[in-house]
DNA sequence: TCATTTTACGAAACCGATTTCGTGTTGACA
DNA sequence: TGTCAACACGAAATCGGTTTCGTAAAATGA
């Protein structure tokens, strides 16, 4: 790279001290409106621009906003950073994005990488595997260091810190009874395995409904598709049950499960419905579309960055932790009867 | 933040210099083992984690990668990003990643940012107002403080620095050259204003293809979609011709085409072909899934990281922009007909 | 005219590391 | 016993800025 012009290189050319370059540059009264042009002339000219590391150093702080991510290529995901963007460019700040592709040890190097200092505070949705082992001990030292953490969609209670979520127990039990209400009573439920919390709220919801209507809970209709090995297989089995509707926790799982039912003959919505989560492309673009959760993931990262600058940039007073819960809603489409 | 512990803590604590802490840290064979062992024993104890801003400032390399891209929400650009991460990973680098929301404004802005000794490199798909414009003096600014910059699938050569780009041209005619060969000899092209140049580059790949085929160029056949507009209201009016298949820009457009076909009583594929571009979900889950071009967006982020990072690390020799073109192809599925 | 205040600027400390160079203390060797 | 190398460590410079404090010269006031 080309030598970079600094401050002390205009000092020298101009026959002054760095003190008087940084002050003229920074306006001060200090010191006088004719050297102050000259040197103002001379950054201009060769495009001076203050080096933010010494900037970062020095005020020790860099603006910048750590997320890490188990996906990417993901529309809810998506969806949030752009949110977090969104909202962190408002306020001045930048994000530094990382993945921790669901693996324990990628979002533990990540969380150091990100925790020495490089910013300002995090944004994080934890992995898989980290859900599963149950081991948050990484989590829990970036509390103890006092780091701004807010965590959000996949949270835990031991890690005390903001958290943003969306009402899963609310949005499992809104999808399961507009099924119930359009008079589909025999609902399959597909979810992810228990330690993903996220699919555990769901189905809370899906079981609350159920009972409700006193309609008891059949275990043959749940299916808990594990990603590792064939979805479709896994899904299609369900489909040996008596069945008349499908609530998935994901699109894909929707959109596999509506296709499954047309190839067995099904006309969806006026036999079969399907209701997905995520308001992805997928539900907007199948056909028939498909009826689904918003899950409002630009709204949960503009909740989630606020929340966080908030605590960077308030004095740390008493600490107590916030919990935010959006509230998610059904985006009605064709997979489903018009609501009665 | 609580008040992070440092070097110089160590060594007033340890009643050391500042270096012997530092030296001792990194192993060096100047400090006896007993220093070693205390000082190492100490910082493991307090949790010591050198700050990177100090490290950065004085070694003058971040170890960041800055990427801009004009969308977030949007399958063929998180792959792009998934690559890039992934690549920069396995280089100890980390990525720092900004929108311009498809804004010449945001991109300017981001790009100074970023300029300013925060990053060591840049990769960058330029967003379509700035195409629009053509005004790209923001990055030829960057060209000329030498600060390593790689440009992807929205390129221009205004531009001297290192590219890579798909094949857009060879991907298009071998999108058309598909559907001729089934007999769809009546080909809708649905593609983006002039001004987004990988649009116009399929453009002439499907308007050599024709061409080879002795069939003239109908440009009522042509439909250029208006974003700000109503995307199917307009792809809708290409329906008006006599038309027996669509090659589309992208999945959305391929999608919408579809859904229109299908509406107007098409049987797809046997009466009407699409083929789109992206490989995204849309194509795989909508019914019947989409054949398109795939752009392969992770091997694109891999190959633009890898780039990068070899012109940041080399010293700076005689300066070649290289192009790098990663060949498309097509992945068949059920809106076409198969290969004869 | 002398004391005092402004004005305009420079020296130096600081942020948190690394690294070069210098130096006092040992120990080995002749 | 004198010399020299090895050892173990510290002082200070450096990265690129900001900021406090000190001060010579000019301006002001009595």
């Amino acid at each position: 790279m080309k030598q970079k012009i600094t401050i002390k290189t205009i000092a020298k050319e101009l026959g002054v001290s760095t003190s008087t370059v940084s002050k003229a540059l920074r306006d001060s009264h200090e010191i006088s409106i004719d050297t102050k042009d000259k040197i103002k002339a001379y950054a201009a000219m060769f495009n001076y621009k203050p080096n933010s590391l010494a900037l970062q150093l020095r005020n020790q702080k860099t603006k910048l906003i750590g997320v890490i991510l188990p996906r990417i290529v993901h529309h809810f995901f998506s969806t949030v950073i752009k949110g977090i963007e969104q909202g962190a460019s408002e306020k001045g700040y930048h994000i530094m994005v990382c993945f921790s592709n669901e693996s324990y040890k990628k979002e533990v190097e990540n969380l150091k990488v990100l925790s020495n200092g490089s910013v300002d505070g995090l944004i994080v949705s934890i992995a898989k595997e980290t859900l599963e082992t149950k081991d948050f001990t990484h989590f829990k030292d970036l509390v103890n260091e006092e780091i701004p953490l807010v965590l959000f969609d996949r949270v835990v209670d031991e890690i005390l810190c903001d958290k943003v979520v969306v009402d899963d127990v609310g949005a499992g039990y809104k999808a399961t009874e507009y099924l119930l209400n359009q008079n589909s009573l025999k609902i399959a439920l597909i979810t992810t395995p228990e330690h993903v919390n996220v699919g555990t709220l769901r189905r809370q919801g899906y079981e609350r409904a159920l009972s409700e209507k006193g309609i008891s809970v059949n275990k043959k209709l749940i299916i808990e598709v594990e990603e590792k090995e064939n979805i479709k297989a896994q899904i299609e089995r369900v489909f040996d049950q008596d069945i008349d509707a499908v609530f998935a926790v994901n699109e894909i799982y929707a959109a596999t499960a509506m296709r499954i039912a047309k190839e067995k003959g099904y006309k969806v919505p006026q036999e079969f419905s399907v209701i997905g989560f995520t308001d992805g492309l997928i539900s907007e673009y199948s056909s028939p579309s498909i009826t689904t959760i918003a899950q409002h993931g630009l709204e949960m990262g503009k909740q989630a960055v606020e929340v966080l600058i908030e605590r960077i940039e308030k004095e740390a007073e008493v600490y107590e932790p916030k919990k935010i819960v959006i509230s998610s809603n059904l985006k009605l489409r064709e997979s489903t009867k018009p609501s009665s």
